[in-house]
DNA sequence: CCGTGTTCTCTTTTT
DNA sequence: GAGAACACGG
């Protein structure tokens, strides 16, 4: 984890900071050096709020990085007036460096850039007391609120009446994003209605529990820090006096509740709460006039609506901020033509979207490359020889990324890549803190950390194995319930429950780990309250001790976990426990993101956004999975698929590949697949589709590891233009010829060839029509599963 | 209370 | 095809 944290106390401004400073001093040209005359401006302009539309490759993150260097060079602000707001960890990390290489070391301190989560945690964590929460506050993950609701819904009952832990928590993140608490829902809904009086039950003890746990959801992060400005215009006021600069990247990805949040920081300070010695400029009323905003954006890779993400931030951003400038930025500095004509061509299928054009200067390029594989590891296979094949050429394993609509597709692709050698990561995808040990271990620290977590500590209460059931648990908890303590507090209490002598003594055992831990864990360096809370509890010895081979590598996660938290504190010498699991709550995918570190990545589309990549795979191609079959019902789903599409396409700069397959594992079974409706949206004379050569399958499994054959496919150029829209048929041209058998029919004891697996005699025949699938035991290959429309089988007899 | 074996569900994307 | 939930025997 490379997270490294801000000064945690309040970094006041340096004196005189609020000082109207010798505004519009010029910026040094040298900042401006090869920008473009809408980027000049948008570097320059200095009014109160300003849009930056900017395309996919249009030089942003520069623009960004030079307008926060140019408003300190032009003494329009102090660095600790500066607040940026990122997508991710990484990104404000990026940020934050390049300005430091603009404008030297000491100017970048005390400027805030860092995520929406990153800041709000750190402003709640200083304001706690002000709403009623402790500092030692923990921040509950999708699993966890998951695990909590699964116990408030199974004491209600309510799974009997079709509540589920997934569709309530979608429910309340979505009304939390709204900024919806539950007053406000239970004021606005029918009660009558069992269903909705239910939910709003579940609800309602979701967020009593998580409070007595001192703990806040995702969601709450945002929500919370507006309603802690909304109820506390003083301490609003403190962040607004501070903030003069706002700039939001992304800013098409932000929900509402983030929307709210912007604007109650550049909100004008009331006189009242401006200090009688301020020596900031006021406006007519005494007051301090609002901080100004910029925001950076394109509606076009809006991909977040499932997570609350309102397009119309953006879209209404010039009624919403009345004066604003609008700057659109449409050169495009990564792609080539090609790939730009591409992009055009597919987003230019959403209506209700202001046009706009990506262009180069750089020319027309290669041609994207299309392949149709028969299965996803006939898919892999073509991109692990690809990649092979283009290394001869002088590229490097880093110029590569493969994208993938959803993890499960990974699976395939990690098989191929391993047994052609490929080295590769998947950012996001290793959930390494979503392993069984480590969320234990994770447990031990919040626990420690926050006393008030009874869901971490009945997570750890019997792990490793003290004898402690169900019905122990039970007990503790109705003495922590009648005392109005929590669970924690009981552990101590055990003698008094008439348990018996031996879990009785192992409880109270555990807490006396845990209130030693607490002891100095406000102080103490995070790796030392581990390594002794994995000794002293037996955790450690348990898993090593243990005969499942197994557990050897939980005990080395395990010490992974250990190395981290040493890592943390090299980088944060002064680092706490608390900063260390915020840092760890608020990871995200593409934080671990190393472009040097020699190997492919392979990521979803969402990881993707942001990032650019000399060649691209984007793999999956196909009806159902990009589109998605689950976004097809959703108002705007398919649009929004299409903006993901979009978005993996240009992230591009040299190379991109389209690659699909007739055939698709999804849930342990095999289903047929269809060509994505997106692929007719691109100009047929961009694409050259390979042909899979009758070849397919476990190709690699007949080469020798690391040593490569010279590519194998020839390509047969450009095939005709798509047919209109229908349902395409496996036969289409659109794809290029894939294999079809068309109606062959097999039957049990017949023999065919496969052009991989050698001959075999067929054992069974399963499935209906186009799904029919045929088990065959090979003479050599072994046994295999072939979906016989696609297969690259010939029949050759009954034997 | 614990371990094992069986059945059942589920898969979109994520801070 | 995996992980969770449940049932059962020690």
């Amino acid at each position: 984890m490379t997270y490294v944290l801000e000064p945690f106390e309040q970094d006041d401004p340096p004196s005189g900071a609020d000082v109207e400073g010798a505004r519009g001093a010029s910026v040094d040209e040298s900042l401006l050096a090869g920008l473009n005359p809408r980027q000049r401006e948008a570097v320059l302009y200095r009014g109160q709020s300003l849009l930056i539309v900017a395309g996919a490759g249009s030089g942003k993150t520069s623009v960004l990085t030079r307008r926060i260097a140019g408003l300190l060079q032009s003494r329009d602000a102090w660095p600790s007036q500066i607040l940026a707001i990122t997508f991710t960890n990484k990104a404000a990390g990026e940020m934050r460096e390049r300005v430091r290489d603009l404008v030297g070391d000491e100017a970048t301190e005390g400027m805030w850039i860092s995520t929406f989560h990153s800041a709000c945690v750190r402003i709640l964590r200083r304001q706690a007391a002000a709403f009623g929460m402790k500092q030692s506050f923990t921040i509950y993950d999708t699993a966890d609120q998951r695990a909590l609701l699964k116990r408030i819904i199974k004491e209600l009952d309510a799974d009997t009446v079709g509540f589920t832990p997934g569709g309530v928590s979608a429910r309340i993140s979505k009304l939390k994003n709204e900024l919806t608490d539950i007053d406000a829902f239970a004021r606005s809904v029918n009660m009558e209605d069992p269903k909705e009086a239910g939910f709003v039950e579940i609800f309602g003890r979701y967020q009593a529990a998580l409070r007595r746990a001192n703990a806040l959801d995702f969601d709450d992060i945002i929500a919370e820090t507006v309603y802690l400005f909304r109820a506390f215009p003083d301490v609003a006021a403190l962040y607004q006096r501070r903030f003069r600069h706002v700039l939001v990247d992304e800013y098409q990805d932000t929900n509402h509740a983030q929307y709210a949040l912007i604007r109650e920081l550049v909100r004008p300070v009331l006189r009242e709460y401006v200090p009688a010695d301020t020596r900031m400029k006021l406006d007519a009323t005494r007051g301090i006039p609002g901080a100004s905003l910029t925001v950076v954006g394109d509606s076009d890779q809006s991909i977040y609506a499932f997570r609350g993400a309102d397009i119309r931030n953006i879209v209404e951003f010039e009624r919403d901020f009345p004066n604003s400038k609008v700057i659109l930025l449409e050169q495009n500095y990564r792609s080539t033509q090609n790939i730009l004509d591409a992009a055009n061509g597919v987003i230019s299928n959403n209506f209700d979207r202001k046009a706009k054009n990506l262009f180069t200067t750089v020319g027309a390029g290669e041609k994207i490359v299309g392949y149709t594989g028969y299965s996803g590891h006939d898919e892999a296979q073509f991109v692990a020889d690809e990649i092979e094949a283009l290394r001869q050429k002088g590229l490097t394993y880093n110029d590569v990324a493969v994208f993938v609509r959803t993890n499960s597709q990974t699976r395939p692709l990690e098989e191929i890549f391993i047994r052609s050698a490929i080295p590769y990561r998947i950012p996001g995808g290793t959930k390494f803190y979503e392993r069984a040990e480590i969320k234990d271990a994770m447990a031990y620290l919040i626990q420690v950390a926050n006393p008030d977590d009874d869901l971490a500590l009945r997570r750890i209460m019997n792990v490793p194995k003290r004898g402690i059931g169900p019905a122990t648990e039970a007990a503790l908890q109705a003495h922590a319930d009648r005392m109005g303590m929590p669970l924690r507090e009981a552990l101590v209490d055990a003698g008094q429950l008439g348990l018996g002598p031996k879990v009785t003594a192992a409880i109270v055992e555990l807490g006396t780990i845990l209130g030693d831990a607490t002891a100095v864990a406000a102080t103490g360096a995070p790796h030392d309250i581990l390594s002794d809370l994995l000794m002293k509890t037996g955790y450690f010895a348990a898993l090593k001790n243990s005969g499942d081979p197994q557990d050897e590598a939980r005990a080395e996660n395990l010490e992974e976990l250990v190395s981290q938290t040493k890592d943390f504190r090299t980088i944060n010498p002064e680092g706490t426990l608390i900063e260390f699991l915020t840092g760890v709550a608020l990871f995200a995918a593409a934080d671990e993101i190393d472009d040097e570190d020699g190997s492919v990545s392979i990521m979803t589309l969402h990881t993707a956004k942001g990032l650019e990549y000399d060649t691209v795979f984007l793999t999956g191609v196909e009806e159902d999975l990009l589109p998605h079959r689950m976004s097809s019902n959703e108002p705007g789903g398919i649009a929004e698929e299409r903006r993901l599409f979009y978005v993996g396409i240009t992230r591009a700069r040299k190379r991109l590949h389209l690659s699909l397959s007739a055939s698709r594992a999804s849930f342990g079974e095999v289903n047929v697949a269809m060509p994505s409706r997106f692929l007719q949206e691109i100009p047929a004379e961009l694409i050259e589709w390979r042909q899979s050569g009758g070849s397919g399958g476990f190709r690699g499994g007949q080469r020798q590891l690391g040593r490569r054959a010279a590519p194998m496919r020839e390509s047969y150029g450009a095939l005709p233009p798509a047919p209109p829209r229908v349902k395409t048929e496996w036969t289409s041209a659109v794809t290029g010829a894939v294999r079809d058998n068309g109606d062959l029919t097999l039957q049990v004891g017949d023999r065919i060839r496969h052009t991989d697996f050698g001959e075999g005699r067929v054992n069974a025949v399963t499935g209906e029509g186009s799904k029919r699938i045929a088990e065959v035991q090979f003479d050599t290959a072994g046994r295999k599963r072939l979906l016989i429309k696609i297969a690259p089988i010939e029949k050759l007899g009954n034997s």
